[in-house]
DNA sequence: CTATCTGAGTTGCAATAGCGAACCTAGATG
DNA sequence: CATCTAGGTTCGCTATTGCAACTCAGATAG
């Protein structure tokens, strides 16, 4: 396992980082959890805020952002006899965090669960076990050894 | 494309979820930066400050808490002709967020960078492109709505 | 037609965390 | 013995968080 070589910069400056931008977004501790529960299934203020027990405050803001960030859309509901009230919905650009989750849950149940997974996932067509993986388009699995990084110059440090 | 069901809670209780346990490590917008950039090879103090423009008592909090989580480690070096001094290494643990850092970036690239990617990656050995996905032990990706989730009933709400 | 309940917030205040600048320290160099 | 450098710490100020209480709007009950 060869060391990744010192750097004194990224190769990628941060203005072009999008990675970077997404942490404006979602690089919050509350935020992330919300997402969490959101992916789930999660949807009103109040189970937000009873499952998370964040402060109502807080719960409000971060989810203003979701919404401004196009991450979840308000969206109103009633129930019979109800009136009517709002859900928070994840966009279509929310529920593709899931892969990103997904990842994360595969390494914390590594390194923090002691390798036990509450949650596995399963294809629902063939039964078969999934997983994260970085791929090939044919579905070749690449070992870390084997990953190049191909930067685009015009993002670079000073362009 | 079906609405994910409503849930009035997360079917892993908070407690139990490795993920959100992931996030009182890593959930933070300096801590993530600092990881992006370590991900890439850089290892120093001021190298993280001047990059990241984070005040430095900021950095110093960030990376004792890493150091603790065992994400990194502190290891002496010497120049030639300098006195010892400290480089933040990832651990394992550190590297392995490669992989969810990458799913990041790729969601990132298509919904805040416009489907620009200023970064790809590529298998060193086949030169063909590489991506994350979600796939089975065959390399089979899943699309979204095959995907079962498969609960393990120990570390569900009330136990 | 007033009183109550519920879900979705807002408000106010104290405690905490973050920010930026200045300072410290330990060896190497001029 | 003054200066430089890398890796920090300290300090005062401001911004954000956490928590509890309050509001608001309609539906239902008495």
């Amino acid at each position: 396992m060869t060391d990744t070589p010192l750097l004194h910069r990224s190769p990628i400056s941060r203005r072009h980082c999008n990675l970077a931008k997404s942490f404006d977004l979602i690089g919050d501790r509350w935020t992330l959890l919300i997402l969490r529960s959101a992916l789930y299934g999660v949807r009103r203020f109040d189970d937000f805020q009873a499952e998370l027990d964040v402060p109502r405050s807080v719960l409000s803001k971060r989810l203003a952002n979701l919404v401004e960030g196009g991450i979840m859309e308000r969206r109103p509901y009633s129930e019979q006899g109800q009136r009517a009230r709002v859900e928070y919905h994840l966009t279509r650009m929310g529920e593709t965090l899931g892969l990103p989750f997904m990842a994360m849950t595969a390494w914390a149940d590594r390194w923090l669960g002691g390798g036990t997974s509450p949650l596995t996932l399963r294809s629902r067509s063939t039964g078969r076990k999934l997983s994260v993986a970085l791929v090939d388009e044919r579905g070749k699995r690449a070992d870390r050894e084997d990953i190049e990084l191909v930067v685009d110059a015009r993002f670079s440090e000073k362009k």
